[in-house]
DNA sequence: CTGGAAAGCGCC
DNA sequence: AAAGGGCGCTTTCCAG
């Protein structure tokens, strides 16, 4: 059997593409030879047809037929789409048409000899750029060998304990009711709790809370969490109207959304990863969004509870620990921060005891705690006020913190100006693999816009990296699948956390094998700590 | 009736 | 005046 390669694949999403392509090689859905005008016009004549493309059922089918019968899939060799987004990862969107309007100025108006013609243009003109650019790494080694991974994990899908979510539902619903009437009660009026508009209006107005020093941006009165969280304390209408917040909040996107995804063939959810979509070079999620399921709030981790495993199996998840803040460390090359990672010592202990003056052993739980806000707020450019606000002290204090962080790390301090003094020469930043992000505003004469551009500059080579250094490992660990017939599968990406669905008997292989992928992804100053668990479902795991 | 903006909030 | 980087989904509300 050859494998089935196409040349130049048409953006939509480019795993759409290699979705597609095994529909066509399988003739599950056209009967095309494998020579490649004919591919590219079943590949164009399927994404016209709406029916076709929006069954991903179809192509999933296709996915599981193709590899059933021992074909490979040797893949595209251009990808537009992938091209378009390495180019200028900061535009929203990468279709032929909008890829084929910035490169050409031309407006497509959607037949398929004009696709395919538009196709090629766009790869080669697109294909120059990336070499100039020094991205044909980036996309041989990473982007474009990740797409078939990402067809597997969606093929996959993960399983769902309908029961366990209906069951919540049946309670949320009364609990949701039952806190509305309190409130109506307290307000001593009915009103819509879901409309900010009408909330703001009815507790600033109407009732007269303290309307918050902060107002929304446009109109209307923020009614915004940390608006209540302020009002708590001394009204207790406040409060209810968080809980029923968080109550509707949860029930809405979660427990009555999941369950009218799952699919009627496989019975699971099956999510889109985006490759597409970010600005810094990580997978999105959606439909559904996979990436945002609840972990914080005990109910929360009840959702997390309903995802399980296949009976037989496990679900095995492992999560890069502070992998920003290593990378913080990779680059700076901080003398504190790279030995404290080198020793496996605990960074937000190590802070708080640089920040606030105190030895180690005698860090609090409350410094460890704010100090941990400082070192995440640094990756993202918090500022005294910001930090502030978070730790609810005074933005004097808030200031002293921050400036004392940069006294004691002084390779941070110089890693950030050394960065922003490079933004600002090239207008762009880079990952550690060179992924490109464009920092337009860097010198604008607008603060605002400039200060935007200075913590994206800072926070782009840091979480880009994070995604890089992911990618690859997704890519390593689904060849080793593969190489060792494994019958565990990849199934989820949250940014910095893989999970797996394991047949119990391959638990202790995977653990291993894991470990040593994530881990060894890239040398790097510091080492990489990978934190694993195994468990019945995705709260339970030890 | 549909589309999109705005507000709000879930995650890393 | 704003004040923390990156996402996607739900709801409300209003314009066309």
């Amino acid at each position: 059997m050859l494998p089935l390669q196409a040349d130049v694949a048409t953006p939509t999403t480019p795993r759409a593409t290699h979705k597609i392509a095994m529909s066509v090689a399988r003739g599950a859905a056209l009967s095309v030879s494998l020579d490649e005008p004919s591919l590219l016009a079943g590949i164009k004549s399927l994404l016209s047809d709406s029916s076709l493309l929006k069954s991903i059922h179809d192509y999933k089918l296709a996915i599981h037929a193709l590899e059933s019968s021992g074909l490979k899939l040797a893949g595209v060799r251009h990808d537009p789409m992938l091209y378009s987004y390495l180019v200028n990862p900061t535009y929203s969107s990468h279709t032929l048409a909008d890829a084929a309007l910035r490169q050409f100025n031309v407006k497509l108006s959607g037949t398929l000899p004009e696709a395919a013609d538009i196709t090629r243009q766009l790869a080669s003109a697109l294909r120059g750029e990336i070499e100039e650019l020094g991205l044909a790494k980036v996309y041989e080694e990473i982007d474009l060998p990740l797409v078939p991974v990402l067809a597997r994990m969606e093929h996959a899908g993960v399983k769902i304990d309908r029961k366990v979510l209906a069951a919540m539902s049946t309670r949320l619903q009364r609990e949701i009711d039952a806190k509305a009437k309190e409130i109506y009660e307290c307000c001593a009026m009915e009103f819509n709790i879901n409309s900010p508009k009408q909330l703001g209006d009815v507790l600033f107005n109407k009732l007269g809370l303290p309307k918050p020093v902060k107002y929304g941006k446009g109109k209307t009165i923020s009614t915004a969490v940390d608006v209540l969280e302020a009002l708590a304390e001394d009204h207790q209408v406040a409060k209810l109207v968080l809980e029923y917040r968080q109550l509707a909040k949860l029930k809405s996107t979660y427990v009555d959304a999941l369950p009218a995804l799952l699919s009627p063939t496989t019975g699971r959810l099956h999510t889109t990863f985006g490759q597409t979509g970010t600005a810094t070079g990580r997978l999105s999620s959606t439909n559904p969004n996979l990436q945002n399921i609840p972990i914080r709030t005990e109910l929360g981790r009840e959702i997390r509870a309903a995802f399980i495993a296949e009976a037989g199996h496990v679900l095995l998840a492992a999560d890069y620990s502070q992998i920003e803040l290593r990378l913080l460390a990779h680059f700076s090359k901080d003398p504190l921060l790279v030995e404290a990672y080198r020793r496996g010592d605990d960074v937000h202990t190590l802070t708080a005891s640089q920040v606030f003056g105190v030895p180690p052993l005698m860090v609090t739980p409350d410094h460890r705690r704010q100090a941990k806000v400082v070192n995440f707020g640094i990756v993202y450019g918090l500022s005294p006020f910001g930090l502030s606000q978070n730790l609810g002290i005074e933005t004097g204090q808030a200031r002293d913190f921050i400036n004392a962080y940069f006294e004691k790390y002084k390779g941070v301090r110089a890693f950030i100006d050394q960065t922003l003094e490079q933004a600002r020469r090239d207008q762009k930043v880079k990952t550690l693999f060179g992924r490109v992000r464009p920092i337009p505003d860097i010198n604008s004469k607008n603060a605002n816009l400039r200060g935007f551009a200075e913590r994206t500059a800072v926070n782009t080579p840091l979480q880009g990296t994070a995604a890089d250094l992911i990618k690859i490992a997704m890519i390593r660990i689904d060849a080793e699948l593969q190489e060792r017939r494994l019958k565990s599968r990849m199934t989820l990406q949250v940014h910095d956390e893989l999970v797996f669905e394991v047949p119990e008997k391959e638990v202790d292989t995977m653990r291993t094998l894991v470990r040593e992928q994530m881990e060894n992804v890239h040398p790097l100053n510091v080492p990489l700590l990978v934190e694993i668990g195994v468990g019945p479902n995705w709260r339970d795991l030890e």
